[in-house]
DNA sequence: AAAAAAT
């Protein structure tokens, strides 16, 4: 069972605590765990005479404390909500990636890209992905929140190095978001010598009867699915660790639904299954829990708190050509920073690319219908900032984390094949800014009743004020650009 | 409607 290694790490945090206790304190305790575990009390004898190495002592030895009072806190607040598949196994969230006990090369992997402690998902989910037996596990938790990081570390702490066939397969919706995850792996593995990623998207061909020798594979569905078939590329028996991120359109949309689900059907019954999202339609819940076995849940619903950090506005137009205009006042202020902006259709796109273009605004493009090395080349030039403006579909709405996004604009809002509010890719889209708690800006354009009656149905649904903005008026256009 | 395919 999984306890074995909990066990070990619940000990180290005890003796932690011990240590803590050796010091000057005052009298505090330390409020347990909603689940027990992380409870500690500290007490401590007052002393009268301090030396200043004593003060120093006690200063960061307070300090510490703090920290984990406020986040035993923030636990108790039911920020975080997990439901176990074997309830009797104890509840266990770690504090620093140094508990989770990982290979030293995949540490140094995370510490070289800048993490110092798990993110609130991470804590939750890291040590029960890591368990023995590996745990099935449906996670939700906002945008850039660092669900990226905690799959990709799942994967490299189950791979063999030393084998040269495929363990760990992930999948993502877009080509965009497949060649930026395998970034982040390429990164956190950067100290496994033989460590090697390949990547199965639209373009990357190889030979009739080759086999992929890279232990690890990210890739897009269809391509996925032809190299474990047809082309029997990948032996799909031997993957070890299976990951859906963007989960909800991974196995709910059609298209990407019927591919993913042949691709979960070919791998061996104890592969470990992750699903990750930022958003789950109830439906979708229900589905997902069929999709995968004895699933562990994670839920870190706090989508007000994404939508407190950006502020939401509406643009009052009565057509397209309306619309433009509104734009093109805004676009001396949304280029401050780096601006997305979301249109329907790739048709809209390409053509509001090219008439901001004529009117001397420079933008970039990029949609489905391009080819993959342009559009690889489109977003890495976004990426270094290269182009401030970038004019996408919903190709670009989900996971995109380019972090000087301030500015989002819908210049249509999105929809579903039905014509309703698609609240789901909504919070997805305004996502691309805000990341990682930083300020962000959406911009809606409405230009008929219709938009403005789904606009008002958004609104409703988040329960989140969204004011109008004029942007005839310079001073308005000032007051959003502060 | 977009995305995903070596079909």
């Amino acid at each position: 069972m999984a306890t074995d290694s909990w066990a070990l790490a619940v000990d180290e945090q005890e003796a932690a605590a011990e240590s803590l206790s050796n010091l000057h304190l005052k009298e505090e305790k330390i409020k347990p765990d909603a689940n027990g575990a992380n409870g500690a009390v500290v007490k401590t004898s007052a002393n009268t005479e301090k030396t200043e190495e004593d003060e120093k002592e006690d200063r960061a030895a307070q300090s510490l404390l703090n920290k984990l009072i406020r986040s035993n806190l923030v636990d108790n607040t039911n920020q975080v909500e997990v439901l176990q598949r074997d309830p009797s196994s104890p509840l266990y969230s770690v504090k620093s990636f140094e508990e989770l006990r990982l290979k030293p090369q995949l540490l140094q992997g995370v510490y070289a890209m800048g993490f110092n402690r798990p993110s609130k998902i991470q804590e939750n989910a890291l040590p029960l992905m890591l368990a023995e037996p590996p745990q099935n596990l449906i996670a939700q938790s906002q945008s850039g929140t660092g669900k990226t990081a905690a799959f990709v570390l799942a994967m490299l702490s189950q791979v063999e190095p030393a084998n040269n066939h495929p363990q760990c397969l992930c999948l993502s919706p877009t080509y965009e978001l497949a060649l930026q995850t395998g970034k982040v792996i390429e990164q956190m593995g950067k100290f496994y010598p033989e460590l090697k990623l390949a990547y199965a998207v639209r373009g990357n061909k190889l030979e009739r009867g080759q086999k992929v020798g890279e232990q690890i594979v990210i890739g897009t569905p269809g391509t996925v699915l032809d190299w474990c078939s047809k082309l029997k590329f990948i032996d799909p028996k031997k993957i070890k660790v299976f990951v859906l991120d963007e989960a909800d359109v991974m196995i709910a949309t059609q298209g990407h639904q019927d591919q993913s689900i042949r691709i979960q059907r070919m791998l061996p019954r104890n592969c470990q299954m992750l699903l990750f999202s930022a958003t789950f339609e109830d439906s979708v819940w229900k589905f997902a829990q069929k999709v995968v076995p004895d699933p562990n849940i994670i839920k870190l619903k706090r989508e007000e708190e994404t939508l407190d950090t950006i502020k939401q506005y509406y643009v009052l137009c009565n057509n397209r050509e309306e619309k433009f205009q509104a734009l093109c006042n805004l676009y001396g202020a949304i280029t401050i920073a780096q601006a997305m902006i979301f249109c329907h259709t790739r048709k809209t796109a390409s053509w509001l690319a090219a008439e901001l273009s004529k009117e001397g605004h420079q933008v970039a493009l990029l949609s489905g219908e391009m080819m993959v090395e342009q559009r690889a080349a489109v977003i890495e030039r976004f990426r270094e900032g290269k182009e401030k403006v970038l004019v996408t579909t919903n190709v670009c709405a989900r996971g995109i984390d380019v972090e000087q996004v301030s500015v989002v604009i819908n210049f249509d809002l999105p929809v579903d094949k039905d014509g309703n509010p698609d609240n789901e890719t909504y919070l997805h889209r305004i996502g691309r800014t805000g990341r990682f708690g930083k300020r962000g800006l959406a911009v809606n354009m409405v230009d008929s009743k219709h938009s403005m009656n789904i606009l008002n149905r958004i609104q409703e649904h988040f329960n989140k004020k969204i004011e109008r903005l004029d942007t005839d008026d310079l001073d308005e256009i000032e007051k959003i650009a502060n």
